[in-house]
DNA sequence: ACCTGAACACCGTTCAAGT
DNA sequence: ACCTGAACACCGTTCAAGT
């Protein structure tokens, strides 16, 4: 019944077994505190109390960390998504729920989402898993498109291609919001969803 | 007449007088050819047969550089737009022609397009030009826009808020189609503008 | 004004060695 | 298997000094 100490003894000398979560974990901490470029392995290491190099037990280089980072971005947007279309109810108001849910997450999480998008990663294609959640974020939206088409609410064609218009309509929007790109015109979030979003419903319904 | 001797000494010891433009142009260079993370401003300074601080004569810092690479950027940026757009005769063609002359630069110039839009930059705040200089490209935009609603092909909503809609759907595109985001579905220049710039017009045009 | 070399503090990554 | 410290090659940037 006393096998405690075993276990006590293990944590100090080799940590704990969960390295790479607590990894990844850290990084996107100090992503959304201060950004991706003060992103650094030695401080990682050291805050997790674990040698600098402790990490390449887990991850191939410092890119590898930042495709997990991303990797678990798509994950928690994908839910928020799916979320935002089920709680706004399917139909023309959890299509703009969903919108509205993509833009707040990327102007919430503005470095962890330019870690998922920015092209801060190298070699995306070397990391599979990335490409996977990246795509299942995608389905909810073309998901969605589907279901909007069986409603007759939206136009028949090739639901990719009309999920490719929103996705790059709303993520455009996010960059430009959320890098104030757009000079003068600085945007929050409510007023760029109340601009893109309706121009980017009449792009995609059926015509009434 | 013959003066040249002191400029050729000159040339030697101090280096030419457009060092700055060099230090951009070289930057520029690099960064087309193995992008953003290749770049170095010891390479810079080498290449140029420059020291490696002589940099700092001319920039604050790396960030000041890149800030001086993005603003050529949309220079050359905006004559493209623009040459597109009077090419094309305005009108509908007009527009079309300067989506695709938008996603052609962002596609034949991906890194620099990055660091005109991709957030590699921390405080773009800190450089007015490069304000101006991107104030300038989107106006050419704003302009088109009125233009086209002066010709009654465009409905007559705020211009700044359709040339929005309009330059985030454009700049979301690219940066999907340049990055390969979208999963499986690679897309070429062609089918990109064929998917996205009607829609675009779609969501803009006087309803027919 | 414009340029330089040496020096500083800081990176990511490798590797032989420990448990 | 998992972790470590020392070492390597490489950064951006500062600074006193040269012309």
């Amino acid at each position: 019944m006393a096998r405690f100490p075993a276990r006590a003894k293990r944590r100090n000398t080799y940590h704990h077994g969960h390295l790479r979560q607590a990894l990844v974990d850290e990084a996107v901490a100090t992503i959304r505190a201060r950004g991706v470029h003060a992103l650094t392995l030695r401080e990682v290491g050291t805050r997790l109390r674990v040698s600098r190099t402790a990490l390449y037990r887990h991850f191939a280089d410092k890119n590898a960390l930042l495709a997990a980072v991303a990797t678990e971005g798509f994950r928690t947007f994908r839910a928020a998504l799916q979320q935002a279309w089920d709680a706004g109810g399917h139909g023309r108001e959890g299509f703009m729920a969903m919108g509205r849910a993509y833009l707040l997450f990327a102007l919430d999480n503005p470095s962890h989402y330019g870690v998922m998008f920015g092209g801060h990663l190298h070699d995306a294609a070397l990391h599979p898993e990335l490409a996977v959640e990246g795509d299942a974020a995608f389905r909810v939206l073309v998901n969605a498109l589907v279901d909007l088409q069986q409603s007759g609410l939206v136009r028949r064609d090739d639901p990719q291609a009309l999920a490719v218009f929103v996705w790059a309509t709303t993520h455009g929007t996010a960059m430009l919001v959320s890098g104030g790109q757009l000079g003068h015109e600085r945007l929050g979030l409510d007023a760029a969803t109340a601009i893109v979003m309706p121009r980017v419903w009449d792009g995609i319904a059926v015509r009434g």
